[in-house]
RNA sequence: GGUCGCGUAGCUCAGCUGGAUAGAGCAUCUGCCUUCUAAGCAGACGGUCGCAGGUUCGAAUCCUGCCGCGAUCACCA
């Protein structure tokens, strides 16, 4: 039982005992700073059932506490707060009984349940940038802290291969390529295909322009562009499977899975299982059809098929087109129950997929609800904001991205700079040096993205380098190798648990309270499908671990039973540190 | 226009299901490396929590309205 819940039941004897009232609930939070304690009772909420002046009832129940609560060791009442200290034995117990825990804060798989967290889901016709990347991380980081939290975890990407977007990469490579491939161009292959989508695009503008200084209407000029309906040509051949273009587009997709690949390793993503849109852009129809013969859709004259969900709040959404054809709905629809299909464990899936799909993802969980699935139940839409510049949004078109291959470079140039000024790592080699500069310059990037409410959008100068200093990744990483560097150097005996019965210092009880916090730090990040609250936890605790590293001396305490203490306490915060920056898909340096 | 989200220090962000004098980092300024890594520590400066009402013993937090920013409202994806 938590401590929390020992002092709820103690609370409420002590005021079944002086009142002979039952008490529903009590509160708690921990106490602030400038006053002395560690968990506060407050009282007002009380007062509706025991009708007494706070102070007084405080008293009487801080009393009750220190009487019959080894744990509670002395208490104040402020105002209608009841302070309570808990005593150091409390913690050092906590503590002896962590010690050795392996993997302190997870827990182990026991529900039966999956669940598939579905991030990434790039288009193949250009490489990844900025906002990739936050996605990426979002949803990597999310599926680890299921997986931390006890669920079995599915990662998966829906790769949208097929559509208008390829064609104008494949048609634009075609005319103007003249043969080119990443080998010969000596370019990674998504951004080879990439080039050719910017090149199809500054074409199809020209030819635009043209035809509006011909006396064309823009409306017109946007939909008549000869490069545009070749494009369209081209993607019915591909629907009616024509050799040639089919094999055209393998090639290119080949050369841009080439390309992600190498991304994904960089960034430290990894998937489960992969869908591709080519392979599921026709699900979902059967589905519709079986939809209406429950009455869940409905068919109007032209033969269109539709749901009507103004009942439900929002408006009539298209699901099959007149012509029979599968919408983006429909094929979401029929990618969902294949995947429950092809997983029967899954009960819930997590989208990972920005926030201008707010709508779709409503309408999509409402139609998959109405349907009767079970599942449909626990469908998370993991809604994050826009990665915006200082000059707006970011377009590929234009070029005014930021290239996730560009920024992941950048970040361990900078990375470099900074150690090489530093000179801390005589005795490493050229390739350990490298792999470091690796570690850290990622950490900075992902830390400060994944620090971030994900529902937030977030702003980006790249201009202004990501941080190394404060609130940062790299800050959080060198506290673990100083901590690392401790443990090298401690040359006795650091296993054994040593005699706990001394005072803490009053850093020491702030850690141990802190180290508490993570199990439960855990779980509320997977409630949320919130990587910052693991990122803000780790902060407050490496804030916390290195004002005491200042204050207290740890290899040169005197007292060995206190020094091993130390050294065992500074060891399971840095496992608490790894534990928690994997789940932020970070590692941490032994060096830095 | 309808719907959804966001608005906290100059900048970037915390602030849990309402609780004490709203917290960090960056930037600016002051101290601290003959002691375990100064990518650090200690401190100063900095706020009408967008605005106005309401609920409450108590509101940055909940409700309503307004303002600002963004997204979305296709037989596009």
């Amino acid at each position: 039982m938590s401590l929390q819940d020992q002092l709820t039941q103690k609370v409420k004897e002590a005021v079944k005992q002086l009142h002979q009232i039952d008490l529903p609930s009590v509160e708690f939070q921990p106490t602030r700073k400038d006053f002395e304690g560690d968990i506060t009772v407050v009282v007002f909420p009380l007062l509706r059932f025991v009708k007494q002046n706070p102070v007084e009832l405080g008293n009487q129940i801080g009393a009750f506490l220190q009487e019959h609560m080894d744990e509670v060791a002395k208490f104040n009442v402020v105002k209608g707060f009841l302070n309570l200290v808990i005593a150091d034995g409390y913690y050092l117990n906590f503590f002896n009984e962590i010690r050795d825990e392996v993997d302190f804060g997870y827990v182990k798989s026991t529900s039966q349940d999956a669940v598939m967290v579905e991030y990434s889901s790039p288009n193949t016709n250009k490489p990844l940038h900025l906002g990739h990347i936050r996605n990426n991380l979002l949803g990597y980081s999310v599926a680890e802290i299921l997986k931390a939290s006890g669920k079995k975890v599915y990662k998966t990407q829906i790769i949208n291969d097929r559509g208008i977007h390829i064609c104008k990469s494949m048609l634009a490579w075609q005319k103007f390529g003249n043969g080119e491939t990443p080998v010969s161009s000596e370019l990674k292959g998504d951004h080879l295909v990439g080039k050719y989508y910017v090149a199809f695009d500054k074409v199809y503008k020209e030819e635009v322009s043209q035809m509006i200084a011909d006396g064309m209407e823009r409306e017109k000029a946007e939909k008549e562009a000869p490069i545009l309906l070749e494009a369209q040509e081209m993607l019915r051949k591909w629907e009616a499977g024509d050799d040639e273009v089919v094999a055209l587009w393998k090639k290119m997709n080949g050369w841009v899975y080439d390309g992600f690949e190498t991304t994904y390793k960089n960034l430290g993503v990894d998937f489960d299982t992969l869908y591709y849109e080519s392979d599921t852009y026709l699900l979902g129809r059967d589905v519709v059809k079986d939809g209406l013969e429950k009455g869940v859709f409905f068919k109007k004259e032209d033969g269109s098929v539709w749901i009507d969900l103004t009942e439900d709040g929002l408006d009539e959404k298209i699901v099959l087109r007149s012509d029979g054809t599968a919408v983006y709905m429909t094929q979401d629809i029929g990618t969902a129950i294949q995947r429950a299909t092809d997983f029967p464990d899954i009960n819930g899936m997590v989208y990972t997929v920005g926030n201008e799909q707010d709508y779709h993802f409503k309408v999509l969980f409402l139609i998959l609800k109405k349907l009767g699935y079970s599942w449909a139940e626990r469908l998370y839409h993991l809604s994050y904001g826009m990665v915006d510049l200082p000059s707006g949004k970011m377009k590929s078109r234009e070029g005014t991205v930021v290239d996730a291959d560009d920024l992941i470079k950048n970040m361990e140039d900078t990375a470099a700079e900074i150690s090489q000024e530093l000179g801390k790592l005589e005795g490493y080699s050229e390739e350990e040096k490298q792999c470091l500069y690796r570690t850290i310059g990622l950490g900075a990037l992902k830390y400060y993205i994944l620090k971030v409410d994900p529902k937030k959008r977030i702003l980006f100068n790249p201009e202004e380098s990501v941080d190394f200093q404060g609130n940062t990744g790299p800050f959080i990483q060198y506290t673990y190798a100083r901590i690392q560097s401790i443990l090298r150097k401690a040359d006795f005996d650091t296993l054994t648990a040593p005699d706990m019965i001394f005072d803490l210092h009053e850093k020491e009880k702030e850690l141990l309270k802190l180290i508490q916090l993570f199990p439960e730090t855990v779980q509320l990040a997977a409630e949320n499908y919130s990587p910052a609250l693991i990122a803000n936890y780790t902060y407050d605790l490496v804030k916390e671990f290195n004002s005491f590293y200042q204050q207290v001396s740890i290899l040169g305490e005197p007292n060995t039973d206190k020094k091993v203490f130390r050294v065992q306490l500074s060891k399971k915060v840095g496992e608490v540190i790894r534990s928690a920056f994997k789940l932020l898909g970070i590692d941490v340096p032994e060096r830095m």
